[in-house]
DNA sequence: AAGAAATAGGTTGCGCACAATTTAATTCGC
DNA sequence: GCGAATTAAATTGTGCGCAACCTATTTCTT
């Protein structure tokens, strides 16, 4: 009885923890990334294309959790500051390759210390850091599949 | 100087959790609250409501860490579709009170499963959800200070 | 008591995030 | 080879989330 009700609160309590610690987040990084006229979805598109270049649009989504909806408005908006290009794939045409600018690979210099500044509001050990990123990865893939799943498994 | 790197990677990394996590949690919020006709952010203040009925909207953001740009159309909202009404506060006109009506209590019998069904998702028990969400609360909690200081601490 | 400062809430504008739908190109089945 | 199914991206519409700004009310100062 309590102990339901008490689980059943912390199901929620948990959720919320996360909605309202991603808010908290983007709040730290909009600040950081104000002065290089990025949002942090666009800062992870170009944290994406700095690790590898010339991905489509679907890869950069599967990478990030995001779809066409969400991307291609982003996408055109850092095409628009000059700092990607959107070229159709020859090979097909279907697809769209996002490559970086040499202004986007410059904004690469220019973002390094965004992660170290982040890092010290954290207030944790890199140890601690790694163990909490990890268990919260599993958390997410286990969200994943039970979405893939029919309504009540 | 590997380590450095390896660093900032992590920074960015655990942000990306989050900011990840909470998206999946969404997702898996919405086809559990679709049937009630209401998204995670308005659950959300429902849960506040039932917990504490007469809330004014200050009141209600310093629980959600909301502001009135974010509450104000989504209360608009829970009030056309029944929910709750808002009252001028008469002994402070500034305020605005906000109060369940018979429909917003009813949807309480309504929404009592949604935590357990979430709760099947998460794959994890009471105990390390409970650690996992004080830890993360306690990681809003040092943001939260970090961005009220002067830009370089 | 009168003006200044503070406070609560609302408004505007922008950028996600995503469901649902559409368009165009490619691949599959026969 | 040709129509059907699949795939990639774009489009449309809704709802946040927040900065910046505005309005109305209350409180502070003197």
């Amino acid at each position: 009885m309590t102990t339901d009700l008490t689980n059943l609160a912390l199901d929620n309590q948990l959720c919320f923890a996360f909605y309202s610690v991603s808010h908290a987040f983007n709040r730290a990084y909009r600040r950081l990334l104000e002065p290089l006229g990025l949002t942090y979805p666009q800062y992870v598109v170009l944290l994406v294309l700095w690790e590898q270049d010339e991905l489509t649009v679907k890869e950069i989504g599967e990478r990030l959790f995001l779809d066409s909806g969400t991307l291609t408005p982003l996408l055109k908006r850092l095409e628009g500051a000059g700092h990607i290009r959107r070229t159709r794939d020859r090979k097909d045409e279907r697809q769209v390759r996002i490559h970086l600018t040499e202004s986007g690979r410059a904004l690469r210099e220019r973002a390094k210390e965004v992660p170290f500044q982040v890092g010290c509001m954290l207030g944790m050990s890199a140890d601690e850091a790694r163990a909490l990123t990890q268990e919260v990865a599993k958390l997410r893939g286990r969200l994943h599949d039970s979405a893939s799943l029919p309504p009540d498994p």
